[in-house]
This record gives structure tokens, sequence and C-alpha cells, in this order.
RNA sequence: GCGCUUGUAGCUCAGCAGGAUAGAGCGACCGCCUCCUAAGCGGUAGGUCAUCGGUUCGAUUCCGAUCAAGCGCACCA
């Protein structure tokens, strides 16, 4: 028999399926279904069309595969619910538990038997690296994500392109990428230039030096108070930054204060988070880097003057032109993203080159690929800028300017200590609670944070954000510690690739079915950007599990014992995984 | 005004190339721990899929218009 093991997961995903390795034909149950179809539509329809056509039923209990007679019915002038009966009566059934007619559908039900010893087989067999995938031939792909700016606090919005980013780093691994990740820490620009100006105002080194971010922010909310009343303070914090571009001696050892300050608070939250960089080249790391833009921009006589400053005019992309110079002669945002695309590309060859950054940059990144594009780099259009929704408080933007901000740090401090709380009240004599404590609560923020597509903005809600019970990551967490539990107890029994593993229950199935579809999840995720797709399937897999669990005795010696163990533990490394994926933990016990 | 994004149960959201009675979670109400972790399982109630058109045998899904919301629209990042 040729092994169908390998390609046996595809067959839930919608998408195109390959029905070929690179020599031999491989089974494929989707295939299979086509096959015998094909035999009794007597050159109706064509193969390709029926495997086209197939589709899976709404509901398990309506088998595997549907059939949908309905295109078949203007071919044949006869009545689909006609067709799908007559294909039923003609069909060959033998590799099939059972074929149905049900109104105009054909539903076939798989051989429950072959399936779950073939999917167990290969979930034992291959373990966490069940799912990878060659989708990226080992390209580079330089993630610009976190970035936070120097001198603020990370807030709930820096959360989100910093959970993103990381999770879709982890896919993109498992995809056979790899992955850079950059924090493209916002370490530079005027806002310097105003910090500066309010701290030579109303700072001192002693107050910095007792709360570095929190006085550094307070300076910077007192100056958009006050500029208000006063615009030269405007003034002189353009001066100011125009000074340290220029390497002014007391503007830059301020700067470099600010920095470290920042960084070493940053520091902990990933920590805390469990993310880490292969880059913190920031804005300022470009400074030098900016000339040559300009210069490429001049050969290329794209530059234009544009009352006093300096523009790439992008009128043919139906885009605002590029601001490349102040009049001032300072570099703005754009001139620094040129720097840093160019010098992404050249030092890592990119195959693509990813922006995780919020959706309200959007136009900032169209003319960001425009200018590359009329500066003659064709690589540009392997710049692909990953938007997400905003986080609002009350329906309002957040705004550090005016002190609206949610911390980061004060919403993974109450997140930890709810799940203290949770386990003193559910678990009090489990080991290591302190651990478990930070795996659960960072846990459910970070999972939050995933659980919903990219896209939809959220109104920011403590409660919500770190809730243990219904479709949070503690629920997952706890699904996988179930199943590690269960190990446990049967004194982490040898399952090996070479036994087999048959299980034919409704409860069981659901299982199977989902696990059978992670691989189609991994792809689909990483052809999207999309972390939600795994965090969605982790949560239908826990409940499929937690069903599972609710109705069927594991722990008891009889023929299936073994095979029941291989379903767990198989659930146990899908649910892992997909919660690595996420950058969540999985306790193994909580 | 122009552009981008979004509009599905009281709330938060799924619904992946259009197909079978539109699904979860939370909240509400009601059940289930002499048995593998009740952070769990099960049940009841709750929906003109924003509106109007078009394409199609068939539209929550595709197309267009309208309405509503969020974001953006050069010297911030």
């Amino acid at each position: 028999m040729v092994p169908r093991v390998y390609l046996v997961s595809y067959i839930f995903s919608n998408v195109g399926v390959f029905l070929y390795t690179k020599k031999e034909k491989v089974m494929d149950y989707k295939k299979l279904v086509t096959d015998a179809l094909v035999k009794v539509l007597d050159g109706q329809i064509q193969e390709d069309k029926v495997y086209q056509l197939l589709e899976k039923p709404k509901s398990l209990e309506l088998g595997d595969f549907a059939f949908p007679a309905f295109p078949l019915a203007k071919v044949m002038h006869k009545a689909p619910q006609t067709i799908a009966a007559e294909i039923v009566a003609q069909i060959d059934q033998t590799d099939f538990q059972k074929i149905a007619a049900v109104g105009p559908y054909v539903n076939f039900f798989l051989d429950k038997r072959n399936f779950s010893a073939d999917i167990l087989q290969q979930v034992i067999g291959e373990g966490t690296k069940y799912g990878n995938q060659n989708i990226g031939n080992a390209g580079n792909v330089p993630i610009d994500m976190s970035s936070p700016n120097i001198a603020k606090p990370m807030s709930m919005g820096h959360l989100r392109s910093t959970v993103i980013g990381n999770s879709i780093a982890k896919i993109l691994q498992k995809t056979n990428y790899n992955p850079i990740k950059i924090n493209h820490l916002g370490d530079w620009g005027t806002q310097f230039g105003k910090l500066i100006e309010a701290y030579k105002l109303w700072g001192s080194e002693e107050e910095v030096k007792a709360d570095p971010i929190n006085k550094l922010l307070e300076y910077y909310v007192r100056f958009h108070q006050e500029d208000v009343a006063h615009p030269e303070l405007d003034e002189e914090a353009r001066a100011w930054f125009k000074k340290l571009e220029d390497g002014d001696e007391e503007a830059v050892h301020l700067w470099k204060w600010f920095r470290e300050e920042s960084l070493k608070s940053f520091m902990k939250i990933y920590g805390i988070l469990g993310v880490e960089f292969d880059s913190y080249n920031g804005e300022a790391f470009y400074n030098d880097k900016m000339n040559e833009v300009v210069s490429l921009l001049e050969k290329r006589h794209l530059l234009k003057e544009s009352q006093g400053a300096q523009i790439v005019d992008l009128e043919k992309y139906d885009l605002n032109p590029a601001l490349i110079k102040k009049t001032d002669g300072a570099t703005l945002y754009i001139t620094r993203d040129l720097a840093a695309a160019i010098y992404r590309k050249r030092t890592y060859d990119f195959a693509q080159s990813l922006y995780v950054v919020g959706n309200e940059q959007t136009n900032h990144f169209k003319q960001l690929k425009a200018v590359l594009n009329e500066m003659g780099e064709s690589w540009s259009e392997d710049i692909h800028h990953i938007p997400f929704g905003l986080i609002t408080q009350g329906g309002k933007k957040l705004s550090t300017r005016a002190g609206r901000v949610i911390l980061l740090e004060e919403v993974l401090d109450d997140a930890i200590k709810l799940a203290e709380k949770q386990i003193a009240a559910k678990n009090p004599n489990l080991n290591n609670k302190e651990k478990v404590a930070d795996q659960v609560g960072v846990g459910a923020v970070i999972f939050h944070d995933l659980k919903n597509e990219r896209m939809n903005n959220f109104d920011f809600d403590l409660e919500e954000v770190v809730r243990f019970e219904g479709e949070t990551g503690p629920y997952v967490q706890y699904s996988h510690a179930r199943a590690m539990s269960i190990l446990r107890k049967a004194d982490n029994p040898e399952l090996t690739a070479e036994l087999t593993y048959q299980l034919e229950d409704e409860d069981s199935w659901e299982v199977i079915t989902k696990i059978a579809a992670f691989p189609a999840v991994i792809k689909r995720a990483a052809e999207e950007y999309e972390p939600s797709v795994v965090a969605k399937y982790s949560l239908h897999l826990a409940k499929a599990f937690n069903k599972y669990y609710a109705h069927t005795k594991i722990l008891v010696e009889d023929k299936q014992t073994l095979s029941r163990l291989a379903l767990v533990q198989s659930v146990a490394t899908v649910l892992n995984e997909s919660l690595r994926l996420l950058g969540v933990q999985a306790p193994e016990e909580m």
C-alpha cells in the first residue's frame, strides 16, 4: 500500500490540495471520494470539477464529505434529489463506512478505523514537528514589530504589535521561513526635541532617576498641554531635535540617557511576555543612512520642492506626496523607513519584509512602497504591511499625548494576581504556583489579543482581558493540563508510531478530525499572517477534547486503552504546539 | 469631501474559493462532581446576517448603491 500517512491531514483543507508528492501519488481521502463519484457519473461532469465541488458538511452527523448534486441537475435534466439517490444506488461503497443521499446531497462517511489509525500514527511519529511544512524555502523574513517609543511607557497598543509579530514569526518558522524579529525602536524624531525642551524646563535628574519612564511621560504630556498656549515651545523643540541630529553634546547625552532607561523597562516587559528580538536597530540607527536615500532620490530626479520642503510626488499612485525633508532640513518618518527598507534588503536579502503596525498607518506604507517602486527597487512588492485594529477605551482612541494610556505592565500585573487568586481557589495544592500564575495570567492577556481577527478594533475591558473561563487562553491551557494529567496517571505510556491505534466512536471522531485539520490551519495562518486562525483552532480542539473527556472514560483497561492514550497524547501535542505558536505557555499542571 | 477598515443573537466574535435547520463564548435561567483536574460538561431562552438592488438553480458569503461607526488625509511617529 502506498504511504498515505503524510498527506492524510490535508483532507479537511478547502484550499487547493496537492495530490502528488515529488515522485509518487499519495493517498488522499478527498481524491478517494472523487474517484468513487467519477466512476458512476459517466462523464457528465469533469473530475476536477467534482473534486472542487466536494465540501465539508455543517455537522459531522452528515458525514465527512458532501457532494451537492445541484450543478448536475441542468445537464442531466433531473431533480438534484433524484440524482443524489441514483448516485448512491450505483456507487461502490467498499472504501467507506457509509454513503448516503440526504436530499440533494451525497454524503460520505470515512472509514473511522483506517483514518484514525493514519492520523494518530502520524502525530505520534512526528511529535511537535506535526504540521511543519515547506512554504518558505528558508527565505528570510524581517518582521518589524513592537517598536515602542523611547521615553513613553508601553501601552496595550504595543502589546498588539508585539504579540501579533511574535506569533507570525513562529508560524512562519513552522512553514520554513526564517523570521528576523526587529524592534524598530522609536528612538528618534522631533518628539525628542520636545522631551529635551520639557526636561530642561521642568525636569530634574533626581526625579528622572527615581522613576524614569513615568517622569519622562509626565514631561511629555505637560509639554503638549502647555504648547497650546505657548506655540513658541514647538520652535524650541524643533531646534533641540536639529541639535540632536547635528550631534550637539548635551542633546546627545540626554538622548542616550533617556533611551537607556526606557530600554531597561521595556526589557522587563518583554521578559514577562517571553518575546525576544534579533535586532533593536531603531530609527536612530538609520540616522547616518539617510543622506544616501536623499541622494538616490536626487539621482533619479524624484525630489521636488514644495512649500520649502522636499517631497516625492505620488500623484500617479493616487497618494499624497511623501515628505522626505522638512523646511528646516530635518528628516521624517518615511525618510527613515526608506533607509531601513533598503538596509534590510541589503542585509537580509529578504523573501518578504513585514511591518506589524497599526491599521492607521496604511497610507504610510503605501507611500513607502510607492517611493521604492519609483526608485526602481522591484522588491518593493515583497514589502507587506500587516495592519491591526485599534484598542480604544470608552470608544476613544488612546493617546499618549492626551495622557490617556493603558499601561501594559499594570495589565500584566493584574492578570498575574488574578491568576494567583484563581489557583488559590481551584487548586491550592498545585506545585510551582508562582510560575503557573505567570503562565496563566500572561497567557490570558496574549490569547485575548490574538483570538480575534487582527483587523477588529476592540474596546479595552480589563475583566474581559483577564477572563479565565470560556473562549480564553486558560481554557486551552487547562485542556492541555488535563491531557497531561491523564498521561501521568497512565505512567507516561510508550507510544510509538510502529503501533496501530484505532478508534471508531463518535466522540473521538470529532477530536480526530480536528487533529487532522492542523496542518491546513497552519498553512492558512501563514498565508494570511493571521494568528487568530490558530487561536480559534486551539479553542475548537480543546472543546472537542473536553467533550470527549466528559463522555469517555479513558483510563480503563480494554483493547483500545492504548489507542485512547494515543489520542490524548496527540491532543496534548497539538494544543501545546498551537499555544507555542501564539507565544503562550502550556503548563503541565494548573 | 476623498481613501482605508468594519457592520451577523443583549455583549464579544466565528462562519475558510456561494449551497442542507446561520454557530461559539460571555451574560440570563436550569441540570451534572461516591469516577481520569467542575478553569469542565449538558440543556433552555435569544438572530428581518445594517438597508436596497444585481449576478445565480441557490447569496450572511460575490458585485453595486445607500446608511452607520472607526481610522487616515504633507513639515508627529
